[in-house]
DNA sequence: AAAAAACCGTACTGTACGGTACGATTATCT
DNA sequence: AGATAATCGTACCGTACAGTACGGTTTTTT
């Protein structure tokens, strides 16, 4: 009898049935995503579908609980370094643009906010788990910018909120309504530099 | 015989089924909408539907077509009027948010940025007939502005686009993931207040 | 008023889906 | 090995949908 997590061969299971149902979730949409196809990507039948998730919503939400999960748990740094307020901040928004840019991190987007209203309760896991963490972790190291005198003191949240804000001024309105091309990271790194000489 | 526009009683009827269409669209989504029941809360038969639709992407298509044309024609004055910047720029903050913030126009925003990869021409059309637009006001109204002196000079694109960023990055991602109720007025004046602020 | 066009209600076709049932088969546990 | 549980393939149920067909009825045109 162990006390460590054991991970079952159910649990794995479960998982790989999870992101094979992500991917085409991801690609198809919620309702254009069939629990058969989904059976059959994952190589078993329907029944052991359903003797893992209940019903296709249940399937779903443990997808995007799933997602929500790894975007969490991805912790990159936005903490202060150098010495370099400017250079600080272009490493920062760069991390964070090039994370929320990634194609499949645009397309959970796209997929949450679409059936958000269908969906309440996976909208704001989605948001607790994704952009509100971002955004207390931006908060944070703004606190500490601030409190070593080298940016302008006031509301870090605020602060946090609208340099986020910033960052995504210029293209991200064109990349989720999927006008033209998703801009490549050298547009991307000056487009923050712009946003940060701006901040 | 008149060369004026005519307006045939076909037009009319087209036109009755696009907004009965528009809200059910709007809100059951795309997927869960069936043209039954469009037949049925307009009051007609479905042959009738497929006399001016030749298919529920057509009719999709004519909707979103339909609203993109309502957006871009309401013209509500993004010009500068009085002496004072801050408060032309909190009005003019004002009457952008609140026309964004709609019901309506965040139903519709969900809806196309739900389909924007299934329909991209539809996204296009609608940040073409929509933001686009009223980027392009705000950057001609911030020309002025500068023209006049009142405004630091710089790229008045650039700074319509940060100063419509600011202004949504509060609530706006908050509204569009579902969470929590969209803010009121009086927050919503507040928020433009620090908005204009900050820039 | 006659002819033409539009419209209605309803029934239908074919298809696809979510979900279930079940017997055969394979893997796992004791 | 033998018992037990999980999984497989497949067929099936009921439902819902997009789209069509069609005969009767209303509206519009001439």
């Amino acid at each position: 009898m162990s006390a460590v997590p054991v991970e079952t061969s159910r649990d794995r299971r479960r998982q790989a049935i999870i992101e094979v149902a992500r991917r085409i979730f991801l690609e198809n949409g919620y309702g254009a995503t069939s629990m058969s196809s989904i059976a059959a990507a994952v190589g078993g039948s329907k029944g052991t579908l359903y003797a893992y998730f209940r019903s296709k919503t249940e399937l779903f939400s443990a997808v995007v609980q799933d997602i929500s999960g790894q975007f969490g748990e991805t912790e990159f740094s936005l903490a202060v370094q150098g010495s370099d307020l400017k250079r600080d901040l272009i490493a920062i928004g760069s991390r964070l643009m090039t994370f929320i840019r990634r194609p499949e991190a645009m397309a959970m987007q796209r997929l949450v906010i679409g059936e958000a209203e269908r969906f309440p309760e996976l909208g704001q896991a989605f948001y607790d788990a994704g952009p509100r963490r971002k955004l207390a972790a931006l908060a944070t190291a703004f606190e500490t910018l601030m409190e070593q005198g080298r940016l302008r003191r006031g509301d870090p949240t605020l602060a946090a909120e609208h340099f986020f804000a910033l960052c995504q001024a210029r293209g991200h309105h064109r990349v989720l309504w999927n006008v033209g091309p998703a801009p490549d990271a050298k547009h991307l790194r000056a487009e923050i530099e712009i946003s940060v000489q701006a901040f």
